[in-house]
DNA sequence: GCCAAAGCTGTTACGTTATAACATTTAGCA
DNA sequence: TGCTAAATGTTATAACGTAACAGCTTTGGC
């Protein structure tokens, strides 16, 4: 069993400092502290927990504190919003624009992130036929991961 | 401009009580009135939209009298929710499975549902190169649809 | 018809998710 | 320094959704 390294999330907070840089905006201390929980969790994140967590160090902390860190997030391109779970996820490739195919485990809740050109071209195709010119997708698929069907017990909710 | 014509609204009933009967349910007053306003909305409805329109013939109605409607209808396969936008809308082809690909206008918010089954099977295999197995998708997109696109100012919001 | 079981509805209260609005502080810069 | 824009603090409330329990209605066996 796998943990996150202090390491890895402190090389992935500076990218994406640098990648807020570039953009000509700042990673403040809320956004990182919000997108170091996400990158440390396991799989994603409630805005309401993320709160809770947000408070164990600020406890004045208070609902806009964290939904404006995930606008901002969102909108960086730094995590992406479950809409199906009304819950959020670091962005896995955020320095490559993708089109992202999230597969969200219904039994252990981790997310893993695809992209595939191919099947956002044929989606593209499929709505350009109806005269609908696609802005955005953000394809959320629920199911069961390897581990989950492969009747691993570790994960269960 | 069109517009929904009662006959039709009343076959597309008829049809959808035959289809509850025939799994062993019953599309009730309730259920069928829910329906009835999602098949007359040019796009989709929130729940508390249509608690707003049922509040009209029963003042007492409560949020459950319209959640318990929707969580039929969406079961039944009658109705599908937006989860990117908190929104309900009727089935445009309830009597044969399919994968729904819904294109949602963001100007007129219109929604026109697709079923591609390539588009499905290649989402299906990314998933299963991952070892993920799908169990649900629903494909929401969000774009323009061709009036708003060329300039229609019809149906702003 | 009577009863019991199951399903549906009424009603109250509450939990969860998200934002509006305005005050204050901070950061960048002339 | 003093101006401005961005970010944050703070309070309150809007919007979305469900738990729990009581009562009613339909159905099927007797
Ligand atoms: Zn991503
Ligand atoms: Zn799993
Ligand atoms: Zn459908
Ligand atoms: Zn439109």
């Amino acid at each position: 069993m796998k943990h996150a390294h202090t390491h890895d999330l402190e090389h992935d907070l500076l990218a994406a400092a640098q990648w807020c840089a570039k953009r000509g905006e700042k990673l403040t201390d809320q956004r990182r502290e919000v997108l170091a929980l996400l990158l440390s969790a396991q799989g994603s994140m409630k805005a309401y927990d993320l709160l809770a967590e947000i408070q164990k160090q600020r406890p004045t902390a208070a609902p806009p504190t964290v939904y404006r860190a995930l606008d901002f997030l969102v909108t960086a391109g730094l995590a992406h919003k479950l809409e199906s779970k009304n819950a959020f996820v670091a962005c896995c490739d955020f320095e490559h624009p993708h089109h992202g195919l999230m597969l969200i485990c219904d039994r252990c809740h981790k997310v893993t992130e695809l992209s595939d050109e191919r099947l956002a071209a044929r989606l593209a195709e499929d709505a350009a036929s109806h005269g609908f010119s696609v802005a955005a997708q953000d394809i959320e698929v629920r199911g069961l991961c390897r581990n989950c069907r492969d009747g691993d017990t570790e994960g269960a909710a």
